[in-house]
DNA sequence: ATTGACATAGTACACCTGTTCTGATAATTT
DNA sequence: AAATTATCAGAACAGGTGTACTATGTCAAT
């Protein structure tokens, strides 16, 4: 979930995300020095320097005695459990924006804001990653501002998929079920009370699979 | 389904004991000499001693280059799970199937289907409850046929919450935003393509507060 | 009594790890 | 430009921490 307290410097966030991943990957914090060598610090001091602002800005909490006497705080202790997984948040998904590409193999979580979903949610899989909707250009598939579309990187869909689409020509981003039919793309509505519309297949630009919807009030 | 293991002695009961509460309290796991002075123990060697017992039974699993590598296994582990929200589905919300009556209090979880979501889609309370929606009559809430609705439980809405109603003249369920307005309620849906509706209040049964929906392909 | 597996003690060592110190660089303000 | 603040770099120290080693005690089976 986006953070809402005094901004972070771009090394903090990366810091801090770095933690939330490790937790989550081994059920113990890391050392000052597994910070620094995860996010190519060149320094322990730097690292201690940055961990000093989280806690000051409430972040997290240290226990300056002990090894590893790093927790976190508020949002960011979610991250600590088990089998949850974390899902960058790469960018935003509205009808005249680009669709952000997405490189699975290079992206670091480190880098984004991420929240942490349980496996069913994400079909188990690791390399889902999420979009924040802006406006109401998606409400034929019944996803409302705010809300965070889960997607999986795919590059063939099959014929069903509901899938998030950048259609060229209209520079509009779309979420609807892919149906392939000869050159043509025919894109169907999650809400049957809108029309499908069909495009030429070359038009349409495929980045994901939709594997869910989360929304929060 | 649980496996036979050989019985523990009770030192080492003790120490696996003091490991679950040590990381229920401090988020990171003890080191030796911890549960060294915690248990009792005159000597590091003895704590090395069961844990590598401790290990080899299959109750924890150790990282032995790194500090306070210890993480728990099996049913130990669920300690670290305790921030998982486990939230009973209850029933289904359709156009013409009555809600179900939920009481809080006496509810089993076990006696329902549970879905375990992280508490920044349950707003950290522990009561909420879930409705699987059956048919498509919710699309102007953005929800549609198999999605879960999270419910809070609420007798008195404020104005402007999206709320689970039972209108009883219609004999109709709906997902939409509450305002009261003398002995009048408006109901709004959350799709602006749709109009709201006026109902007598008397007419209008709140079961409880939408804060969340999930929906999975 | 002897053996051998199990369990416990005490100690010491080498590396891990948080911390501190000095200094340098970059960004911002005066 | 000068001053101030924020951030980073490198190195070194001190105590934390896992581990190894040896010795002792317990207890049941032989």
């Amino acid at each position: 979930m986006t953070l809402m307290k005094r901004p972070l410097s771009k090394r903090q966030q990366t810091i801090l995300n770095y933690i939330k991943d490790f937790m989550g990957k081994n059920s113990y914090p890391p050392t000052v020095r597994d910070i620094q060598t995860g996010c190519e610090v060149s320094s322990t001091s730097v690292v201690d320097y940055n961990l000093q602002i989280l806690q000051r800005e409430g972040y997290l909490q240290r226990r300056r005695e002990v090894s590893r006497g790093i927790e976190l705080l508020g949002e960011s202790a979610a991250s600590t459990l088990r089998n949850l997984i974390s899902v960058p948040v790469v960018g935003n998904i509205a009808a005249g924006e680009p669709l952000p590409l997405v490189n699975t193999e290079q992206w670091n979580d480190a880098d984004f804001d991420n929240v942490d979903l349980p496996p069913f949610l994400t079909k188990g899989k690791e390399n889902v990653f999420a979009l924040r909707v802006k406006g109401e250009s998606m409400v034929d598939a019944l996803v409302g501002d705010g809300d965070l579309v889960l997607l999986e990187p795919i590059e063939q869909p099959q014929n069903g998929d509901m899938v998030a689409a950048w259609l060229k020509d209209r520079e509009e981003a779309t979420l609807k079920h892919f149906f392939l039919e000869g050159d043509k793309v025919k894109l169907v509505p999650a809400n049957s009370y809108m029309q499908p519309i069909t495009v030429a297949a070359a038009n349409v630009s495929v980045r994901g699979r939709v594997v869910g919807v989360v929304r929060t009030m």
